[in-house]
DNA sequence: CGCCGGATTGATCCGGATCAAGTCATGTGG
DNA sequence: CCACATGACTTGATCCGGATCAATCCGGCG
């Protein structure tokens, strides 16, 4: 379980967000210095739309700090939260490197600081700059990889050993306390479940000792090797 | 989910198999002959490994015929196909751009023969290319795209919804017929399904008079317009 | 021929969705 | 300050889609 490293600092200037974020970690310190230069700075209140799927794509996002859930829109009004995405996480990546309309929808599930790096200007700079478009194709792989992962999730484990792989991934304090990102209900739909599932699969948790609730949105685990043991299998070996 | 693409023609040019191959499209000609020029031959029998997940990557693999089943080792031994390449399509390449291990296993589900491009050739390619790296960029971009689709679906349709959209995707030929890739347990495990709910939805369709089943493999679409309504939405509208 | 693996079909089971209350915690307006 | 509305969350009862188990069929192929 992931000791958290980044403080929520709300005010980090732009250099600081972008160098906070997975996909740029493989670029140097010359590429960043190049976005940092083209980014622009985007505030949304909680409950506003950030944009909507099939639109141009106005450019790249990292969050600052907040929370932005990203989905897709099915015709008949379903969704899927493909994404929630804290401080240091990229959205829009695709359709910004990719020069097509967006695949999906986003909005401030919290009060969100976003830096946008405009698709125009981003577009511009690959043209010109080999280094960055190398090191945006790997961190481009990475992400791949991470879908490809998701999809595994999602397809081949029970709803026990998809929650308790949330946690087991989910960056913690010193003492094991986790504080969920987001409503359950986000969340649980980013796992492809119900909030009600998600509600009794945190009860049985709790009952069998492995995590306490706190107030609020903190879960304390109490015995991270059963939980380790739990997310790693894919189908029920229960109680 | 093109799963096959084309006319079995089975003796290509390498030249011919690259520019064939979606992840290529964006490439000029001389970026294509680049890899070309690098392109190695390998063919595999029915049923043979062509690689284990977590080895190192040795190459970016296009498929000239034959069909390649690409899929997720679970601890316990489940698995699940992420993938059925047919004529035309890549695999391992996000590994193989990324330079990391590979995160899934293959094997041919026909007599295969693919074009693989060495990794080591590759990423000294990369590394001196601008254009390749740039056009790749975006070949990747569709790449993600298709994953996000992929995970959609199924996340949030149903049996039937899953089974038609394959049928609605799938090239067939003036007559409407199509010519099913692979084995239906293959098939059916793509799509997270059976091989058992794969087949009674199948007889379901037959039964309303939306298809036909011929002889073999092959499958004639009798009501194109209510297999396109039947894939257009999520969840179950019928009785 | 007999064997074997894929495909079909039927019967049954189960995980998680859905439906329906009920509980809090937070507004909001009188 | 209270009455009331709202929305996130919990909890229980029920339902259903698809998995599982099992029997059979079928088409190669030794």
């Amino acid at each position: 379980m992931n000791i958290q490293s980044r403080s929520q600092k709300s005010p980090r200037t732009d250099e600081e967000v972008i160098r906070s974020c997975g996909l740029f970690r493989g670029l140097d310190d010359t590429q960043r210095a190049v976005l940092t230069s083209m980014a622009v700075r985007k505030r949304f209140k909680q409950g506003t739309p950030i944009f909507v799927q099939e639109e141009a794509c106005p450019g790249l996002f990292v969050v600052d700090h907040g929370l932005v859930r990203v989905f897709r829109l099915a015709p008949n009004g379903q969704q899927h939260v493909l994404h929630l995405c804290g401080p240091g996480q990229t959205f829009a990546e695709v359709a910004a490197i990719g020069g097509f309309a967006l695949p999906a929808c986003a909005d401030a599930a919290q009060p969100a600081g976003c830096v946008m790096i405009p698709t125009d200007r981003l577009q511009q700079e690959l043209a010109l700059n080999h280094q960055l478009c190398r090191q945006l194709l790997t961190g481009m792989a990475f992400w791949v990889r991470h879908f490809v992962q998701l999809l595994e999730d999602i397809a081949l484990r029970d709803a026990m050993g998809r929650v308790t792989r949330l946690l087991y991934d989910s960056p913690c304090d010193a003492s094991g306390r986790i504080q969920l990102p987001g409503a359950k209900k986000d969340l649980a739909n980013h796992l492809n479940l119900t909030s009600e599932t998600f509600s009794r699969v945190l009860r049985r948790l709790a009952e069998q000792g492995v995590i306490e609730f706190d107030q609020d949105r903190s879960v304390h685990v109490i015995d991270a090797q059963q939980l380790e043991q739990l997310s790693g299998q894919s189908q029920n070996t229960d109680q």
